[in-house]
RNA sequence: UGGGGCGUCGCCAAGUGGUAAGGCACCGGUUUUUGGUACCGGCAUUCGCAGGUUCGAAUCCUGCCGCCCCAG
């Protein structure tokens, strides 16, 4: 790995570093080695050139996917430059492990750049997605709604910031560790589904626009994940059994109402938890603590079947829960679509990011299920899909319960 | 203080002599790059209290306490 080391001037990097605004991290240098690792897997890049003098940039969390997608790169032969974003908690996160984009994630994707011998920035993007993500996280809540901020975080800091700064490092592309494929059909950029069907993260990416998918790659969409930690322990990367990211990243401990609460007050408000027909059934900590088809932590007991969230209304400081039949819905209004495709009317759809594809039918705004679907809440990302190619997505701005004929008639 | 009814886990509720169902709630786990859902597991040595009968009682008897209803 001392081998062939080739710094980069001044002349090579950046031009322009406007993006930086926040400041590059103190530990940032710009140091350039080729790879002497071997390593029998070759993925494709798609650059449409020789790879062997393109540059590629990837996106680098820390974890295994990002860290293998850097290997994968190297071993194409072109120069590549591993960019870590460090997102949130200075300070604090810094002993974390398994989150991203801080703290000890950071250190992590220095360790596997130096193994790698490839740059490596970090980028001090904090208070960019403290204004982004996190206010819009917390915003959305305090709306009564369910946000989806893995979806704001591709859709704002990760891939709009960080596209550009690869264009201005000059890099031919961006790659990432997501589990989906970017497929070239017939001269059309499609969006498809990861092949590891318990891993695919297309549902996160709704939000990636035509011009992105030109720029972006994701090496790993074809492989399973185990393939993905035998790779990184092949090439003896400290992070191949790195535990998987869960829960949301810039919110450590899992209490992610003790965040929203913080930023603001008004969600702690306690009120009144009322059935479909009115009735006081109890009183709740705080509108924060409930999502549209949430079952725990109603704390009313005494009834034959589960009580569910069915409603929230945030002005009012009330939830409004009922049986699970009462979760049904059958048709909803989507806002902030992107669209990738052409005027596809049957689809099937995905409403949270862990559920098989209903099929529904795109009517203008609005997405009408063929089939009631339960638990749709207001603020998850409804996304779209033909067979295994994503269609494009937007934000579930409403939903539409079934009239009470058609429920019938579901029930006879 | 006449009559009637009832008191079983936080809530609802089976069980009328044979050694405490179930549901809801709650807790824990599994799953998961969002929130949730789902699934699995846990959850009354004890049946208002005190005596008594019985080999054996939540179940029978006595007394007391509490609540509800109807009468007043």
């Amino acid at each position: 790995m001392q081998a062939n080391v080739a710094l980069v001037t001044r002349q090579n990097s950046p031009r322009n570093l406007s993006l930086l605004t926040d400041g590059l991290a103190t530990r940032s240098e710009i140091r350039v080695k080729r790879s002497a690792i071997a390593f029998p897997m070759q993925i494709d890049f798609q650059l449409g050139r020789p790879v062997g003098d393109a540059r590629i940039v990837v996106a680098m969390s820390g974890g295994v996917d990002s860290s293998v997608t850097a290997a994968l790169a190297t071993k194409t032969g072109a120069e590549v430059i591993g960019v870590t974003l460090q997102l949130y908690d200075h300070g604090q996160a810094v002993r974390r492990s398994g989150a991203c984009c801080a703290g000890q994630d950071i250190y992590d994707a220095r360790e596997v750049a130096d193994r790698l011998g490839i740059a490596h920035y970090v980028l001090d993007y904090e208070s960019r997605f403290r204004d982004d993500v996190i206010a819009r996280f917390v915003d959305e809540y305090a709306r009564g709604r369910t946000p989806v901020p893995c979806a704001s975080c591709n859709q704002g800091v990760k891939f709009v910031d960080l596209m550009a700064f690869a264009r201005e490092l000059g890099a031919d592309c961006l790659a990432t560790g997501h589990y989906v494929r970017r497929l070239d059909n017939g001269g059309r950029i499609e969006l498809h589904k990861g092949v590891d069907p318990r891993r695919d993260q297309s549902y996160f990416l709704y939000g990636t626009t035509r011009e992105q998918l030109d720029f972006v790659r994701f090496p790993l969409g074809a492989l399973p994940k185990d393939e993905v930690r035998g790779i990184a322990a092949e090439l003896g990367l400290a992070v191949a059994a790195k535990p998987d990211s869960q829960d949301i990243c810039f919110v450590p401990d899992g209490d992610y109402a003790a965040l929203v609460k913080e930023v603001r007050p008004e969600t702690k408000a306690a009120g009144e938890i009322v059935d479909l027909e009115g009735r006081v059934l109890g009183r709740h900590r705080g509108v924060v603590h409930f999502t549209v088809g949430q079952r725990r932590g109603i704390e009313v007991g005494g009834q034959k079947e589960p009580l569910y969230v069915v409603r929230i209304e945030p002005n009012e400081a009330r939830i409004i829960v009922g049986p699970r039949h009462a979760l049904a819905v059958e048709a909803m209004e989507v806002g902030d679509w992107n669209w990738l495709a052409e005027d596809q009317r049957e689809v099937t759809v995905k409403v949270r990011s862990l559920a098989a594809p209903v099929r529904a039918a795109r009517e203008g705004d609005k997405v009408r299920f063929d089939y009631p679907e339960y638990g749709v809440a207001p603020g998850q990302a409804a996304v779209l899909y033909d067979d295994t190619r994503l269609l494009g997505g937007g934000s579930i701005a409403q939903t539409y319960a079934p009239r009470a004929s058609s429920l019938d008639a579901a029930a006879a």
